[in-house]
RNA sequence: GGCGGCAUAGCCAAGUGGCUAAGGCACAGGAUUGCAAAUCCUUGAUCCCCGGUUCGAAUCCGGGUGCCGCCUCCA
């Protein structure tokens, strides 16, 4: 039975959907007005990985996304640009989905755009100000949080020593309490031609109104997983349910889950202090990307990464062992192996089933499958292997990489089978030099070689190159 | 000020009462190789500190120290 962390509980739960073997998914997605940084992106590979899972247990997924492409951020970086909203947002939506193939995530059914469901918010904001949870002042609309009890509880969080705080939004006159969030914005002169008309005047909707609205719209009223960062939970998502809730006296989410934070240099990312990175400056190659999503992949969700350029090296020399062994099993040729491999390919099924099943827990599962490849690797080396029992073994690295999503292919890597002339040139060079036992001339062509980001192995089958 | 999390070998990271404390990376020694790469073999920690509970604790309790996060837009 697979197990999950639901924040409401701060327990593990047996995962028990509410209808079937059928999941309704809704993921906090980006807001686009910049480039999604790699702690935005590890997020998304642990969603992937949970559907991945979910899949591979057999359940079936609708999984929606919603895309924020109006908000403060995004009106700023348009105005600053001197671009209009839309062809900002569609910029950074097009790049947000690049990084999602790039580190093989698979798309959910429904991208959704705020902009594209701005009835629906209105709707939802009149029924909170029909039901008295929500109150119009100057043209904006509050959610009243006095009017919902359970207000903190995602966060165990009590009001009152919320209040005691002092951190307070001191700006916002027009609340009746400072801790009253916005569901709609009424229109400013910063908005230019930003805008909406509803029955409070021209504005635009809050952030946290638009998950309610399209994930219910989507998942309906109530509905099984919701994800999100940790940083997400208060205020955003605890927003979700006192709106969501309020609107339609059901519950919202049957299970939260949050992925702690990826970290660079100990503490968190944000685009806002400029302490981040993209995966276009981390990922100079495809064996960065991958190694990347690896180390992702392998860490506990829940536990924090610190992402550093020495993790994700060693991420690089553990993919390369993977691939190398896949590569291996793959041209196997023999019918006088004596290895028994099916025992151990059920055996670590069962441990990598019994572990992801406790949460997700990424960590043990990995190492259950480094048992086998250890395994596998003694049975290659002794030549123990039939290409039947090594088929069977890479068949079911394959199957684990329906979950993991770690060895795949990127797109730029589709042309990689030839080099260019002059480093074809180099590489024969060194050939020639080898057959006249010149050392030293093929050592330095290996070097220049090297330099043009090209290593050379020297196997029983010839020279071989690869990228770096 | 309130709330929460973490502290395990050089680095990353499992394990939450009991066999020899998983796994990955790095390093070192050996085999192989013209030298490398790859591959194969071998080697490392008593678990932040103090006290307590227990036959027995990394694992539970109390105290301390350090780091991180949330309470405000934020994956």
């Amino acid at each position: 039975m697979l197990q999950l962390f639901n924040t409401m509980s701060r327990s593990k739960e047996t995962f028990t959907p509410l209808n079937g073997k059928e999941v309704r998914l809704y993921s906090c997605g980006p807001t686009v007005y910049n480039n999604a940084h790699i702690g935005n992106l590890s997020t998304y590979v642990v969603v992937d990985l949970f559907k991945r899972y979910l899949s591979y247990r057999g359940y079936s997924l609708l999984h929606v996304m919603n895309l924020t492409d109006v908000d403060d951020k995004t009106i700023r970086a348009s105005r600053n640009e001197g671009v209009p909203l839309a062809e900002l947002t569609q910029r950074y939506t097009a790049g947000f989905m690049k990084d999602l193939e790039s580190l093989n995530i698979g798309h959910a059914d429904n991208y959704t755009a705020a902009t594209e469901h701005i009835d629906d918010m209105i709707s939802l904001i009149e029924t909170l100000v029909e039901k008295g949870f929500a109150y119009e002042s100057e043209g904006s609309v509050y959610y009243k949080i006095a009017m919902f009890p359970e207000y903190g509880k995602l966060a165990g969080l009590d009001l009152e020593g919320m209040l005691d705080g002092a951190r307070v939004d001191n700006d916002e006159y027009a609340k009746e309490s400072a801790r009253d969030f916005a569901l709609w914005k009424a229109w400013t002169e910063e908005d230019g031609d930003v805008f909406w008309e509803s029955s409070w005047g021209r504005g635009r909707p809050g952030w946290h109104v638009e998950c309610s609205a399209m994930a219910m719209k989507y998942l309906g009223e109530t509905f099984d997983v919701h994800t999100g960062a940790v940083d997400l939970i208060f205020p955003h998502h605890q927003n979700e349910i006192a709106q969501s809730e309020a609107a339609t006296g059901k519950p919202y989410v049957k299970y939260w889950l949050h992925r702690e934070f990826l970290n660079i240099g100990g503490s968190k990312m944000a685009k806002s202090t400029g302490n981040m990175s993209t995966l276009s400056e981390i990922g100079r190659t495809p064996a960065d990307i991958k190694a990347f999503r690896y180390l992702v992949v392998a860490t506990h969700y829940r536990t924090g990464l610190n992402f550093t350029e020495e993790v994700l090296e060693a991420a690089k020399s553990t993919m390369r062992r993977l691939t190398n062994l896949l590569d291996r099993l793959e041209t196997v040729d023999s019918s006088g192996g004596a290895a028994q491999v099916s025992d151990s390919i059920v055996r670590t099924r069962q441990l990598f089933i019994e572990h992801m099943d406790d949460d997700l827990n990424t960590a043990r599962a990995v190492a259950d499958m480094f048992e086998l490849v250890q395994e596998t690797e003694g049975w290659l080396s002794q030549g123990a292997l039939t290409t039947e029992s090594a088929t069977a073994l890479y068949d079911f690295f394959q199957e684990l990489n329906q979950v993991l999503g770690i060895f795949y292919t990127l797109p730029e890597e589709e042309g990689e089978v030839s080099l260019s002339e002059d480093l074809a040139d180099l590489i024969q060079r060194r050939e020639q030099a080898r057959k006249n036992r010149d050392w030293s001339e093929a050592d330095q062509l290996r070097d220049e070689l090297l330099a043009e980001g090209i290593a050379i192995k020297d196997t029983a089958k010839g020279t071989e190159w690869e990228r770096v």
